[in-house]
RNA sequence: GCCCCUGUGGCGGAAUGGUAGACGCUGCAGACUUAAAAUCUGUUGUCCGCAAGGACAUGCCGGUUCGAGUCCGGCCAGGGGCACCA
């Protein structure tokens, strides 16, 4: 039987996670450890971002994969002489806190401050080293001011404007959605199918900067090609020309959007969407009730029904032909469905022969096809589908025998100079619709007069505050409507009856900026001051998801470049490097409360401490890629970080931080060999790090160090000085990692200050080289023998041992060497005939 | 259809053109223990062989090279993005 005392002599001595973690938790927030001063520049900035959390209430494992990546990045950095700025804060408007307070009869604020107040402790636990003083809430009125001063900025400056025009419409949500929000036509939150609904809504002209965003992307050298090839898909650059058609009869032309006018000779037909105007306008009196009875039909289509590739193809003439202004043929027009009004300009030239959708459609109405461009493959020969390659024009008057390409450039010109077309660029991004009829978001700063319009709140009137007498539960339009004290204000200008706008912004809006508020989180009087941005900006390291790769990340774009243009910012990119984080899966699923696999942070944090579930969701794969949580290989971790407290503790006594390093000729043995992994590591982790953050590899070289340490034997007597520079390499190494355990032995071995703050390790590069090397012997490339041999020989010595081992001897026999590679300390490759 | 990424043991994954499988997880065998836990040691790609050793192995087929998981060309499979976008 053990006594109690010796009972707590063992607890002291052996490695108790919760114990130190919390005891350091403390003393880090009360000695301001992770403060940041945003206004020293002695040090060079070093800024590190995760994509902060919505406050759901609990953390789960994606967001400890990302915070620690964040957190250990920081650290690094830190412990690198940069100063270093870690914010995080809530994200913390949005729909689940309004769906709380309809069900649990919570108010939307309370339901969202107490899921903070437990996610802020989880994090605490997890042992970040961020800056808390800086924490930013996008629900809180000394963020959402600033959130409504930045509408009225896009609004001021022409780039945020209220427009009727059929929007996304979410059923289940109840509020409309913006394009990036829809999702093979069904809606990013819920998967409900999203539906077209004609409404009046707000608008940020993100189209204007379309090219920018575009042009940029290379200049992103720190952002995964995935990323990049999205946003470049989804903002998809087509060049071309526009070209207006007369209608026959009719003083009236049409334009049309075409990327390739080399084809205009071919047109045999011209479509029109059935939602352009011009469809009621032009339609002939024998045509009217079969045209009207097809837009009707398509009007009732979802947006998946209608855009299904497979399906056939569908339309109804006009009962009107147009004029092609370059030939004076006249064809006919015509409506259909897989004519889209919200890309060019709702209408498109028909050249069957050369675009497949057309040849499909004139298949169908036996409408004539007409070959423009010449297949080099079959000359002459009937089509039996369109031939969409570029080539040499046929049939084309004067511009016939001219390639494609000058074909393009000459007819778009001859448009010009007989003013019927121009160039074109066209986009497929659309501008970003940020209205939304939800309660729990940032009330847009817009007052409605019938004197005088459309009229922004003034600067000196914000924040516009969010009314709490509200009916949460109505449908169709946003709570704010039912409050009457809200709604009703006198115009700002005229000081006549006015309305207020009651719809609130995206809340992709909120986080469209505040990485800039977090560099000065507390300025009462602008959303941030320029000279501090100017000195902080861009994030260096950004991380997060990839979910985000077009929505947030784009946005964010959009709303630096429109700053940047009016000098608020200096640079006109947000993020520097990028890295998206791989999922959490667990045996390899995603982890989902309808599968029941979720692993808690909390549960974790109690049976092991927050530094073996740091350690362990670094140490499996690479963080861009997906990570597999493995209960097996949790405790894998933990009883590694076990292996090292008492590889340490063991040790105390032959342990003193303070004694000089011996010189390196000096040293011989066990403890130059362990000298020398102690700066392979070094250099190692270093390189791993630098190439792109890769953990899992800084782990294993971090466990064949201790591997290595723990079978050594101290020299007796004396303290040792090789192994006590080799602990505190390896308690700086872990140090970011797990940073508590870290402390915990750096301060028992009697460390003097944190060690958080202590200077990175630098290697000595003649203790890299291990001592002796084995030489390996190929035979015509294949391995034939190997033998150890002092490092640094030179080649020549290389080869004469080579050639004479027995095997090598035994394995030429009768052939000759005719060449011989040797690489210094590796191998010797003999080639033989 | 277009574009991007990824293919390596039972599993996660390592490998500046130079010993493929580091480091782990799992499994197996053993030591310590009355026993268990913890810890430690050995072993763990496949096939042939008693062994020494040998052959085959990085999705498939070719190429470059003294040497290819790595570079080049062509396929195949999986994942992702865009998509009646004119």
């Amino acid at each position: 039987m053990e006594t109690s005392t010796e009972k707590s002599i063992l607890q002291i001595e052996s490695y108790q996670p919760q114990a130190i973690e919390s005891k350091w938790q403390q003393a880090w927030d009360e000695s301001d450890l992770y403060k940041t001063d945003t206004s020293d520049t002695h040090r060079p900035k070093y800024y590190a971002l995760s994509m902060f959390p919505y406050p759901s209430g609990r953390l789960h494992m994606g967001h400890v994969r990302n915070y620690t990546i964040t957190d250990v990045i920081a650290r690094f950095k830190r412990m690198h002489g940069f100063n270093v700025l870690h914010p995080m804060g809530w994200d913390s408007f949005g729909l689940p806190a309004e769906n709380a307070a309809i069900q649990n009869k919570i108010p939307p604020a309370e339901w969202t401050f107490n899921n903070i107040d437990n996610m802020r402790r989880q994090l605490k636990q997890l042992g970040l080293a961020v800056d808390w003083d800086r924490e930013v809430f996008t629900c809180r009125e000394d963020y959402y001011k600033w959130t409504q001063w930045m509408f009225l900025y896009l609004f001021q400056r022409g780039l945020a404007y209220k427009k009727e025009a059929p929007v996304n419409w979410c059923e289940v949500c109840q509020t409309v959605l913006a394009n990036e929000q829809v999702i093979d036509g069904r809606c990013w939150r819920d998967d409900s199918i999203v539906t077209k609904k004609k409404l009046s809504q707000w608008f940020f002209k993100i189209t204007d900067f379309a090219d920018r965003l575009l042009a940029n992307l290379p200049k992103l050298k720190g952002w995964p090609d995935r990323v990049l090839t999205m946003q470049r898909n989804w903002i998809n650059r087509s060049a071309g020309a526009e070209v207006e058609f007369p209608v026959e009869g009719r003083n009236i032309k049409i334009p049309i959007f075409t990327t390739r006018p080399d084809t205009i000779f071919g047109v045999t037909y011209m479509v029109l969407a059935p939602e352009h105007p011009f469809v009621e306008l032009l339609v002939s009196e024998e045509q009217r009730e079969s045209v009207d009875q097809y837009v009707e039909l398509t009007k009732r289509k979802t947006e998946i029904e209608r855009t299904a590739t497979d399906k056939e193809k569908t339309g109804v003439p006009l009962g009107i032909n147009v004029i092609n202004p370059y030939n004076g043929e006249t064809v006919s027009l015509w409506v259909s469905d897989y004519v889209l009004m919200e890309y060019g300009t709702g209408a498109v030239m028909a050249v069957p022969a050369h675009d497949e959708r057309d040849f499909e459609f004139a298949t169908k109405f036996r409408l004539p096809i007409k070959r423009v461009i010449e297949n080099p493959a079959t000359p002459g020969l009937p089509l039996d589908q369109a031939y969409t390659e570029t080539g040499v024009l046929v049939n084309s008057g004067e511009f016939t025998k001219l390639d494609s390409e000058t074909a393009k450039q000459k007819i778009t010109e001859l448009a010009q100079k007989k003013g019927f077309g121009r160039e074109k660029v066209q986009y497929r991004l659309r501008d970003w619709l940020v209205s939304r009829q939800r309660y729990w978001g940032t009330p847009i700063p817009i007052i409605y007069c019938d004197k005088c319009g459309t009229v922004p709140v003034p600067d000196e009137d914000l924040p516009v505050r969010l009314p709490k007498d509200v009916d949460f539960g109505v449908q169709g339009t946003s709570p704010l409507a039912t409050s009457t004290s809200f709604r009703n204000v006198p115009c700002p200008k005229c000081g006549g009856v006015g309305r207020r706008e009651t719809d609130t912004m995206d809340t992709f809006v909120d986080s469209s900026w505040y990485f800039l508020r977090y560099i000065d989180p507390h300025n009462a009087t602008k959303p941030f001051e320029p000279s501090d941005i100017h000195h902080w900006m861009p994030v260096d390291q950004y991380v997060g998801g990839i979910e985000h790769a077009i929505l947030h990340l784009m946005y964010s774009r959009f709303f630096m470049m429109a700053l940047h243009d009016s000098g608020w910012t200096e640079t006109d990119e947000p993020f520097k490097n990028l890295l998206t984080q791989g999922m959490v899966l667990k045996d390899g699923a995603k982890m989902s409360k309808s599968k029941g696999n979720i692993v808690d942070p909390d549960e974790i944090f109690k049976e092991y401490g927050a530094d073996t579930a740091r350690f362990f969701i670094l140490s499996d794969s690479p963080p861009q890629a997906d990570f597999d949580w493995k209960e097996s290989a949790v405790e894998g971790c933990y009883k590694f970080l076990h292996k090292v407290w008492r590889t340490v503790t063991d040790r105390k006594t032959s342990i003193n931080l303070d004694l000089p390093v011996p010189a390196y000729e000096e040293m011989t043995g066990e403890s130059r060999e362990l000298y020398q992994w102690s700066n392979r590591t070094i250099q190692g982790i270093v390189n791993d790090i630098e190439s792109e953050f890769q953990f899992n590899t800084v782990i294993s070289k971090l466990r064949e160090l201790v591997n290595f340490m723990a079978k050594y034997e101290p020299a007796a007597g004396a303290p040792d000085a090789v192994l006590s520079h080799a602990v505190s390499t390896l308690l700086k190494l872990l140090a970011p990692i797990a940073p508590h355990l870290a402390e915990e032995l750096w301060q028992q071995m009697g460390g003097v200050g944190s060690i958080h703050v202590q200077t990175w390790p630098t290697h000595n590069p003649m203790a890299l080289q291990a001592d002796t090397v084995e030489i390996v012997v190929q035979i015509n490339g294949k391995v034939r023998d190997k033998f150890p041999v002092a490092s640094g020989l030179p080649k020549e010595e290389l080869e004469a041992m080579a050639r004479q081992r027995p095997k090598v001897i035994q394995n030429i026999g009768e052939q000759q060497i005719v060449k011989v590679i040797v690489v210094p300390d590796k191998l010797v490759n003999l080639v033989v005939k």
